[in-house]
RNA sequence: GCGCCCGUAGCUCAGCGGAUAGAGCAGGGGACUUCUAAUCCCAAGGCCGCAGGUUCGAAUCCUGCCGGGCGCGCCA
């Protein structure tokens, strides 16, 4: 059989894993026995290919001996030559190991899948998916990094997987502070800063000056306000004021998209302001069916379990008491929009965890007022907060927020220079362009390789050494594959199943299967740690495997059975990588 | 006060019902005329916060403590 050159014919192949081969195999088994109930628990083993552990927790509820079980189940498994052992171990584990020929058929039929053999469970769901979320007129800072990474990444896997995914950027976009933005504006026309679209240096001066000025001068305050009411009102001079605002924002958003190579556009932008007419009717209806109750003027959704230190309850609050609209009001809005006009099947908020209550009566709330069907699963992608090296959160030396571009142009910068020194014939773009590579997927990866709900400690010095468990080792164990195989040119990747494989080359390929299951983990979870950690161990496999087992330097069928391999393990690397965001360059 | 999250090697973290708890970094010892050494190999390093309970089996599930973080009416 010769690899990369049949043709994918029809709808995308899926391979089963070998583990979920086995399990079949070891239901199988158990059904003969009458124990259709025995959940086979295939997992890999230190002692075999794999272990299945079901048989203890079918024995206890028979209260029969394992062991006995055990023996039973391995003396029914059906034949197919692919099991070469099984064996009774410990206290009724049942071994399993395959042959060689079973294990190079994995691999040939992974290898003329152009999906790898991933198959495409979410086919037929629409998940809409929020992320992102930065403010007009701010600077995005390292919080908006991780809901922007975590959501890309999810957004991919899930689109890999055949789901649809509708992204929305639920931005900010609207509130009183645009009062004081625009009348700061209006007093000052002069410029306070050039409006370069590659920074938010104009922006961000009227933030400050509208603020301070805000906080210290009554009568602009007063004006401020008066403004917000002639927004609210649709003065046409204000609103056009407020679009440019707008405007020069997402010019700005959309750069630092682009520099992250994050597929955020305008298109997925839907802000605060896109629900304002919705508004006034959302919490009527909310009030009708009685959800919603008024309480000091304000109009609230409450609670049984939910209270605040002096015991009261504590409200989801749709409608201010001056008749204005906060955020619970908007997310509602949004929520009915994408459930009832987008069809979506699944919900995921990629929020800070600190938002984990005002989801929680979101949802409560939507459910109740009947938006938010049963079917429909809404879930609080919760991150952890940013912390500096000193645990506390992460600040600048001066105690602000750090800029998100600051943090991208100096991982960039240091990737350039240890790039430049590894590769000293690069040079201009091409170096610049690596650098961006390297130095954005060292910040990605660092972020998403941690479980995403604990607080997250950034350390550019661990994250850009290059070394270790970080992007950048994936990129290069990606980059050595890469190599061989352009030095493998005209040589053909073809799989001989009857040459018998090395220890290296067994782990090899038994980690290579596993690739489709690890993503249907990280789509059931939404959690891209395991694909990072999946990749990881992925990669010293391979580097094992390279160290021990030549390929160019063997001749005949082993050759080509470890350039297959190769192929593979580049394939899956890069593809892994993509779904995480990142880039897979061919070389370092 | 109540609620949510987190306590695993010196540090940063995986593992979340299965056999002897794993990585990376740091520190110790080795390996470059080699398909990219941005690498690999070896050794060392643990009352898995504490105490009970469930189970054939618990870092993993339950309960209670201890320690840390976060949240709790008109900001988002």
């Amino acid at each position: 059989m010769t690899i990369p050159f049949i043709p994918c014919q029809g709808a995308p192949v899926t391979v089963p894993s070998l583990a979920s081969s086995l399990s079949d195999c070891v239901s199988a088994a158990a059904a003969r026995l009458g124990m259709a109930d025995l959940a086979p628990q295939i997992r890999r083993s230190e002692h075999a290919d794999f272990q299945s552990d079901g048989v203890l927790a079918a024995a206890r509820a028979r209260r029969r001996n394992p062991r006995e079980i055990a023996a039973e189940v391995v003396a029914r498994l059906s034949a197919d030559g692919r099991v070469a052992a099984a064996q009774v171990a410990g206290p009724g584990f049942v071994n399993l190991d395959l042959t060689d020929g079973a294990l190079l058929a994995q691999l040939t039929d992974r290898l003329t899948d152009p999906r790898l053999g991933v198959g495409t469970p979410e086919a037929g769901v629409t998940t809409v998916v929020d992320y992102s979320q930065p403010n007009i007129a701010k600077e995005m800072h390292v919080g908006h990094l991780r809901s922007t990474i975590i959501g890309d990444a999810l957004v991919r896997v899930l689109e890999h997987l055949g789901g649809t995914v509708v992204r929305r950027n639920h931005i900010g976009d609207w509130g009183t502070q645009f009062g004081m933005l625009i009348q700061h504006q209006v007093e000052h026309p002069e410029p306070t800063a050039p409006q370069d679209a590659g920074t938010m240096r104009r922006l961000a001066t009227l933030y400050r000056r509208a603020r301070a000025d805000f906080d210290a001068d009554p009568a602009f305050a007063d004006r401020a306000r008066r403004r917000v009411v002639a927004l609210q009102a649709g003065d046409p001079a204000t609103v056009a004021a407020w679009r440019d605002i707008v405007a020069e924002s997402t010019r700005y958003f959309t750069e630092v998209y682009d520099r992250l190579g994050v597929r955020l556009t305008d298109a997925d932008s839907v802000g605060e302001s896109a629900y304002n007419t919705a508004l006034p009717g959302l919490a009527d209806e909310l009030e009708r069916r009685r959800v919603a109750v008024t309480s000091d003027g304000a109009l609230c959704v409450f609670f049984d379990d939910l209270r605040g230190p002096d015991g009261e309850p504590t409200p989801l609050i749709v409608r201010k008491s001056d008749g204005g609209f906060g955020y619970a009001a908007t997310d509602l809005a949004a929520l009915r929009q994408r459930v009832g006009e987008l069809h979506a099947d699944r919900l995921l908020y990629v929020v800070d965890a600190r938002q984990a209550r005002h989801f929680r009566m979101v949802f409560d709330t939507a459910r109740r007022a009947g938006w938010l069907p049963p079917t429909v699963p809404a879930v609080h992608v919760a991150f952890g907060t940013v912390l500096g090296p000193d645990g506390r959160p992460f600040k600048t030396r001066a105690g602000d927020t750090v800029r998100l571009v600051d943090l991208l142009t100096e991982a960039v910068d240091r990737a350039r220079d240890v790039v430049a020194a590894k590769n000293p014939e690069l040079a201009g773009e091409a170096l610049d362009e690596r650098a961006r590579q390297v130095g954005t997927g060292a910040v990605k990866y660092a972020d998403l390789a941690n479980n995403r709900v604990r607080d997250y400690t950034y350390d550019p010095q661990r994250m850009l050494a290059l070394t270790g468990n970080t992007g950048v080792y994936l990129q290069y164990a990606h980059a050595r594959v890469r190599s061989i195989l352009a030095r493998a040119e005209g040589v053909e990747a073809t799989v001989d199943p009857t040459v018998g494989l090395e220890p290296a080359e067994r782990a090899l390929i038994l980690d290579l299967d596993a690739f489709a299951d690890t993503l249907a983990e990280v789509a059931a979870g939404y959690e891209p740690h395991r694909l990072c950690g999946y990749l990881y161990r992925l990669a010293q496999t391979f580097t094992t495997f390279y160290e021990r087992c030549p390929v160019l330097r063997t001749t005949g069928t082993r050759r080509g059975n470890r350039l297959a391999l190769c192929r593979l393990t580049g394939d899956t690397l890069r593809t892994g990588l993509h779904l995480l965001g990142i880039d897979a360059p061919e070389q370092l």
